[in-house]
RNA sequence: GGAGAGGUGGCCGAGUGGUCGAAGGCACCCGCUUGCUAAGCGGCUUCUCGUCGAAAGACGGGACGGGAGUUCGAAUCUCCCCCUCUCCGCCA
């Protein structure tokens, strides 16, 4: 949620960022909606004062033993037409909110304008792939041809576009997952939950997927139940509806939590193997800061992320991403990719994104400052990492021109061998 | 699934239908004091929305799990829903 302050007081700063942002939205609409729903509270606030100084007088009245029968009608007439008026408040309101729903968070001033990936921004980490001395295998065939991957059957078990990983396979999955916990939580200092991962509509709408992407979730067919896009927000929603302490801030929080997408309309791209899929495995971080410490936060967010793509020693680049490829609730998000040298593609391996107050606003979740008053935290969020494309890339990386796979050496305490694969 | 108890401020916890936005405590913040790992004394502080204002603020509305109702007036009475706890049953 914006600001409804800034629509009032400063409208151009909405209107340059959906323009940015190449939204297209009537925002005069929005702004004169904002107008009618206060006239009209102001009116009914109005009329409830007269009634609460009616309803004095008559208890002054009574105690006296007396029956104020004219003040008393009065009073009666006037909750009358409130209760009308307020009818029509409701739905003002309601519409008001449906639009206001709809406004995408403001872009950060660092972040490029533009429509589509290529005007992203590199920041940092390799500018062109390494060149393998050999013919690198795509990870769908080399996993085939170790017997660590079996996607024919995951297609039976659960439909297209699954994963099932086997033997080594699944032991290398896991070990990817355990080793992200470990490093967030030892070096990082992240606090690791194990969240649920079937979510209400209100952490939904909490953290901005809904209603934007409500279409790309699943949904629980007798319960009003989402299956988790991401740790995002069972982690995010943890303090909804709280007012923490500055002293408590900032506070990180790491989950590993399979997530849920169908992918809708996404079908014709990227249909070979495992960079696309209904379910995957995703070890996220989130950080609830102060305004003041919450850039910093971010930043380093975003080195604790790339901390991980380091250990496994593994290709990568830092790109930020322009105003018209983020979501919509962020305000500024890099993504770290790997290479893959098999697909001979870079693959997005963590998201990393500030929402400023955005979300927060959203899912009412303040800190109290010290002193007086309260003020809304800023959330972030980052991948650390997501598997399914970081194993691609080890499987890709780090395959040997006579068909094995070596472990990284960060992994093989997990792994208990130095290679699969003969 | 059955029975009972309960949901009040940042936290704990009082609260006869009208001076209750709410006692008391904790915590916080601000003073003062004290020579020793902190304590004592005094004071302050609920949140939110609207109107006016450059601001400080002033005035007003609302909020005691959520919603509806009774009433001139509801934290307090009635109904529905949600959640928590205890006991019983069932069970991975």
């Amino acid at each position: 949620m914006i600001e409804l302050k800034m629509l009032r007081e400063d409208p151009d700063t909405i209107r340059a960022a959906l323009k940015k942002r190449g939204v297209e939205l009537d925002l005069d609409t929005v702004i004169e909606m904002d107008r009618t729903r206060r006239a009209s509270m102001t009116e009914i606030q109005e009329l409830k004062s007269r009634r609460n100084e009616l309803s004095e007088k008559v208890g002054t009245l009574k105690r006296k033993g007396e029956e104020p029968e004219e003040l008393m009608k009065e009073a009666r007439l006037l909750t009358e037409s409130i209760k009308k008026k307020e009818e029509d408040q409701r739905e003002l309101e309601r519409k008001f909110e449906d639009l206001v729903k709809w406004l995408p968070n403001i872009p950060h001033d660092s972040v490029p304008v533009g429509t589509g990936p290529e005007a992203n921004r590199f920041v940092r980490g390799d500018r062109t792939p390494p060149q393998p001395e050999f013919e690198v295998l795509p990870h769908w065939e080399i996993c085939e041809a170790l017997d660590i991957l079996d996607l024919k059957r995951a297609t039976k078990i659960a439909g297209s576009r699954f994963v099932l990983y086997k033997g080594m396979g699944a032991l290398l999955e896991r070990a990817l997952i355990n080793f992200f916990l470990d490093l967030h939580t030892t070096q990082h200092g992240y606090t690791e939950i194990f969240p649920p991962v079937l979510n209400p509509v209100e952490c939904l709408y909490g953290t901005g997927q809904i209603p934007k992407l409500e279409s790309d979730m699943y949904r629980c067919r007798d319960d009003a139940l989402y299956l988790t896009p991401t740790a995002e927000v069972p982690l995010t929603n943890m303090h909804r509806e709280e007012i923490l302490l500055a002293k408590d801030l900032p506070k990180r929080y790491v989950a590993y939590t399979p997530c849920f997408r169908r992918e809708a309309g996404s079908y014709g791209k990227e249909v070979r193997g495992i960079t696309r899929v209904h379910q995957f495995n995703k070890v996220e971080l989130v950080k609830y800061a102060t305004p003041e410490e919450g850039y910093a936060e971010f930043e380093k967010m975003l080195s604790d992320a790339e901390a991980a793509v380091r250990a496994l020693e593994l290709p990568y680049r830092v790109t930020l991403l322009c105003s018209g490829d983020m979501t919509f609730a962020s305000a500024i998000t890099y993504d770290i990719e790997v290479y893959a040298p098999g697909m001979k593609e870079w693959l997005e391996v963590s998201s990393i994104s500030c929402y400023e107050q955005y979300q927060a606003r959203r899912a009412n979740i303040r800190y109290r400052k010290s002193g007086k008053g309260t003020d809304f935290v800023y959330t972030m969020n980052g991948s650390g990492l997501a598997t399914p494309r970081t194993f691609i890339a080890i499987v890709e990386n780090y395959q040997t021109k006579d068909g094995r796979i070596r472990i990284p050496d960060a992994l093989k305490r997990y792994m208990g061998v130095d290679s699969i694969g003969r």
